[in-house]
DNA sequence: ATTCATATGTGTAGCTTGCATATATGTGCC
DNA sequence: GGCACATATATGCAAGCTACACATATGAAT
């Protein structure tokens, strides 16, 4: 029954009991270090492969471009591709032609151009919503 | 050992076996249909109570404003709450004084006002990364 | 009495993500 | 041969977020 530096109201009011479930973790700072839209490199990969076919090992470094780190985790990336090809949003051959390991090259499906169509809408209201937060931030009054 | 329509490389290139983990979800298309980053409704409440303290109740309705869907859920909004709370970022006090149940108010502290200004900031990088992007989307050639 | 508007919360399943780790092929080097 | 390294693809798991459902309390109105 904490009620940390303020005064207690009624009695009765003191329900659910706090109970702060124990994280303080500024969510919103992970370690890159820039909070992107959830999903947001599934729109970075689809449009890299709607420029040009390619594969993973090749997409990861391309994805700095989007603000994503250098270093980039090429788990995420492998997952993403592999779910964009079973939902039929991309396709994929392997490439045994050169030398080393073989390479999974992706194409582009029509169903993945509409995806890409719909992440574009999305990321359109995004910069919209965004863009009005920050014209309302540059209004308040920091005197207060 | 699945390999979808497309041809099956050197045998041992079959590791992994696929194993695609059963979900099927197009994240990035959230109930109310605009995918925010992460924690952006901490940086509306900020942003809310930096202009007028206010309380739960009152500040579920005016999330709209920053393109959350109404009837927005009032579950998130008392736990961004709290926890800003509790990482000394805003302050309540009970009210008492109207009819019915009470209200806590929340005002802002000094260290809310530096977070809500690396709010900013995160937003003001994630514009710029979404502008890029669909500079670049609407540069694509749809006749491959 | 019961219902409603006001007001604040908790429980939980399902999902994302970052990090660590595993595996395979071929090259360069001693 | 043996070893490290670059290339290439993939899985396991812990930590955390979010939507949805639900619980609880006060006072007014019918």
């Amino acid at each position: 029954m904490t009620f940390y530096e303020h005064e207690k109201p009624t009695d009765s009011q003191c329900r659910g009991q706090v109970h702060t479930d124990g994280r303080d973790w500024h969510q919103g700072q992970r370690t890159d270090g820039v909070v992107k839209p959830e999903g947001f490199m599934e729109a970075c990969l689809l449009l890299l492969l709607s420029e040009q076919e390619s594969y993973g090992y090749e997409l990861i470094p391309r994805l700095e471009e989007f603000g994503f780190g250098d270093n980039q985790d090429p788990g995420m990336v492998y997952r993403y591709l592999r779910r964009l090809e079973k939902r039929g949003m991309i396709e994929s051959q392997w490439d045994t032609s050169g030398t080393g390991a073989a390479r999974r090259v992706y194409t582009m499906t029509p169903d993945g151009y509409d995806l890409l169509s719909v992440w574009a809408e999305t990321i359109r209201l995004n910069i919209g919503i965004l863009s009005r937060f920050m014209d309302r931030y540059r209004k308040i009054d920091y005197g207060s």
